[in-house]
DNA sequence: CTCCAAACATGACCGCCGTCATGTTTCATT
DNA sequence: AATGAAACATGACGGCGGTCATGTTTGGAG
């Protein structure tokens, strides 16, 4: 029972991205030359800065976000407080997948981890183009049933594994996918599941054990190897 | 690093199932009353009993499996040995879609709850139901989308919330959706994330609070609002 | 009915890690 | 440079729940 929040809109701005596949293939325009072009005059671009909200959770979702430049991170807050980063996205992603295709609320909220450029796609013009070209149908099933495993394995890697290991896991695949964000302590405990203070006492621990180095706020894995291998203790 | 499993085939019994869009119409027979027909020569029934392994992660998905009757669950263990419960399908369902349509291998474990009557249809026979109805794509993609968002859902409140509280939802959830079954204190840990023994010391407590019955093995809901309102200790 | 394995049940122990409190460092802003 | 808020850092404490050990009950097979 929260109280209903407010959708942020899109302010349309100067239509910028006439060329935007050309920057950031998406999964939708990669499936067909032609689907840029019909997707063209229906774009709303709209930018936001970080930890600016995209979307609420509860909200009826009104159409797709393809994300052209920044990275966009999908969070849910349980009922005790505490957050949980479910997905993240970047250059060429798509934001509000989900909930468009299963036809219901958004479940989760969207919110910019940097500065981040969207292009916003009403949901009439995205099942327009099903109609015109079937096969995006298959590679959007293709793309979702893969998030599927995705969730399931961080699921049960979240719930059998240690702290410490966990922590491992997020830095590692924080700089392998997102390597330009400088990430906080407290984001780093979102995505792998823990406190922001577990992060720092783990950190420290990886330290002393060589294995990151850290230089003020900035995380320097040195030995990657040993960090994959280090199992909860 | 486990060792190389090997599939179990569906051995092929009598073809018993002309009608079986009429005992549990599932999600791509139901798209289309074109479809059962071109399936219907395609199907090869088989049938497990309890505990028999229908697939094993880590193999290739061949194709699709149709549930005629019975329980199916989807289990995956982690490193550390511990089992969870991913999906549970019964009458209607189908089982192996995710790796179909990811184009990956199994990830999780397939079992028979209880006896159970499948139907397997070859990838080949359902690429081809694609290419001649291109909705079931997009009621698929619906079915995925929906497999998501309680997936995310499940993995944040099992890590957030108490084990009381999530073996009291877990109760709740398998007498709701699959009455029939008599569920052993192990299956409901494995569903609710915590250990058998956890299960029997608050099963105990739920009692004492005159929350349900235990009669034998037999678990009885009693007072349903309170048992769903309660809140991890 | 007899038997036996599996499931159920309960108690003791204890370690991980979440919580709280307090202090320090960083860095953007002026 | 001064300033203040946010992020970083560290210590103490304690409880939830996992693990192990041991004993009891159940229910199916023969």
């Amino acid at each position: 029972m929260s109280s209903p929040p407010k959708t942020p809109l899109c302010e349309p701005q100067r239509p910028s991205c006439e060329n935007c596949g050309s920057k950031a293939q998406n999964i939708i325009c990669a499936s067909n030359p032609n689907i840029p072009l019909s997707l063209e005059k229906a774009k709303i671009p709209c930018h936001f800065k970080r930890d600016q909200i995209i979307f609420y959770a509860e909200n009826e979702p009104l159409g797709l976000f393809f994300v052209q430049s920044g990275l966009v991170k999908l969070e849910k807050v349980s009922e005790d407080g505490s957050a949980h980063t479910l997905r993240i996205m970047g250059p060429g992603g798509i934001l509000g997948y989900r909930s468009l295709f299963a036809n219901e609320p958004y479940h989760a909220t969207a919110l910019a981890v940097d500065d981040v450029e969207l292009c916003f796609v009403p949901k009439a013009e995205i099942l327009s183009v099903f109609k015109d070209h079937p096969e995006v149908a298959l590679r959007l099933l293709n793309h979702v049933a893969k998030d599927l495993r995705q969730a399931e394995e961080r699921w049960v890697g979240q719930m059998d594994k240690g702290a410490s290991e966990r922590i491992a896991e997020a830095l590692i695949f924080l700089q392998e996918h997102f390597h330009s964000q400088s990430w906080t302590r407290r984001e780093i405990a979102e995505w792998a599941g823990t406190t922001p203070e577990t992060v720092m006492r783990t950190l420290a621990q990886f330290e002393k054990e060589s294995l990151i180095g850290q230089s003020g706020r900035h995380i320097n894995i040195l030995n990657k190897t040993l960090l994959k291998e280090r199992t909860c203790f």
